[in-house]
DNA sequence: TGGTTGACGACAT
DNA sequence: CATGTCGCCAACC
């Protein structure tokens, strides 16, 4: 099931790092539903919702309360960063959930030997 | 069964 | 870089 397989991926991500809607949507089988995966999330309990943030790094607005800044403070009190109001992406994203055959995700971590050509 | 609704995302302006 | 459009798709009605 769609919204089993997103909530058991997000309660994989570790304390510190955060994951895309998108990329939670490509990690769960269901590349084109990351819309569907905010669905999910909107509902969701007892899963670390917070660590969930668009493509940009930044938090989407919720329908009806403002928990943005509660996300933020959660994610910051883990040590996410951020930088003009998105998440420091290349430094925090979670690369995980499965074979590391994925694309796309491959080469963002400054720390790696990945800083070759700039 | 069929239409509407979005915690999205890639692209074009 | 900031909007606006359009495509997508599971959940809801």
């Amino acid at each position: 099931m769609f919204k089993t397989s997103v909530l058991r991926l997000v309660a994989r991500i570790p304390r510190g790092r955060v994951a895309t809607y998108g990329q939670v949507a490509v990690l769960v089988g269901r590349p084109r539903s990351a819309r569907a995966v905010g669905q999910v999330m909107r509902d969701a309990d007892g899963v670390p919702w917070h660590r969930v943030v668009n493509s940009l790094g930044g938090i989407s607005r919720r329908p009806r309360v403002s928990g943005m800044v509660t996300q933020r403070i959660r994610l910051e009190q883990e040590g996410v960063q951020f930088r003009r109001g998105r998440v420091v992406l290349p430094r925090f994203r979670w690369r995980g959930g499965g074979p590391r055959r994925l694309v796309g995700f491959a080469c963002d971590e400054p720390s790696l030997s990945c800083r070759n050509s700039t």
